[in-house]
DNA sequence: GTGTTTGCAAAGTGTTTGCAATTTA
DNA sequence: TAAATTGCAAACACTTTGCAAACAC
């Protein structure tokens, strides 16, 4: 059985990746990274930050999301443009979209494969390859 | 040899789509739909309208992309949050997206294959499967 | 003529920024 | 206490909207 101190994990976890730990970053850092992957919006993380007695600001939450980002503790996720979706898993994977609740899920890795990349454009390298498939409830 | 005449063909091709043919309509349908696929944002197609002498405010030109779309002339592309891709192939295929120059460019169909799709959390259906492959100049 | 479309300016949305006050090390 | 961070309000970029004037049929 694993025996874990999640808060100083996290704590240490936004230290190693060289942020220093502050109030706020600490209390986003839990609601973000304690427990299953999540995928957020800047607003509803705040929203959900407000209904948990953190008192932030959403300049504080752009600058943090961003700075997780830097440090790759999260991944951007353009879906639409919207709004910006941070994803916790850093991991390179696919994505569902349910485009009827703006929600985003992982396509667990293994699940999708690309045959055959088309070959590049000279001169040129890859720097993400991303698939999005778009679902809805289907309607009998 | 085929001969064309392209100006009417256009705006046969927007009244087909039920869209009625002002000057403004046609104009933009000329520079969209004259030639090769294009990929456009809002702004570029402004600023290449004006460019034309083509007297067209950007609210015009918002409105216009979104009835084209509609009347599946165009597809909207979403590859960064910033700003909207329009693009003039409507047939299914996937991009390489330039980050570096926040440019689209299609990947022939066939030059690309999806080898096993996940399955689909209950209750849904596909509504599109996009393919993004972002790229960048190598450097040495 | 009648209903549609245009263009302007104003409003809206999500995000970023400048800067004084606060907090961290 | 020096340097980094926060939070507010203002600024921003892109997009949409309300409405009177212009246009298409």
């Amino acid at each position: 059985m694993n025996i874990e101190k999640p808060f100083e994990n996290i704590i240490e976890h936004i230290i190693n990746a060289g942020i220093r730990p502050t109030r706020q970053r600490i209390a986003l850092a839990k609601l973000l990274f304690r427990g299953d992957y999540r995928h957020v919006t800047a607003d509803g993380l705040y929203k959900e930050a407000l209904r948990e007695n953190i008192r932030i600001s959403i300049a504080t939450i752009y600058n943090t999301l961003h700075q997780f980002t830097a440090a790759n503790l999260l991944q951007k996720i353009v879906v639409d443009s919207d709004r910006t979706y941070f994803d916790t898993n850093v991991g390179h994977h696919h994505h569902f979209f349910y485009s009827d609740l703006g929600q985003l899920e992982d396509i667990q890795n293994g699940k999708i494969e690309l045959l055959k990349l088309p070959e590049l454009p000279h001169g040129t390298k890859v720097d993400s390859v991303d698939v999005l498939i778009k679902i809805s409830k289907k309607t009998i």
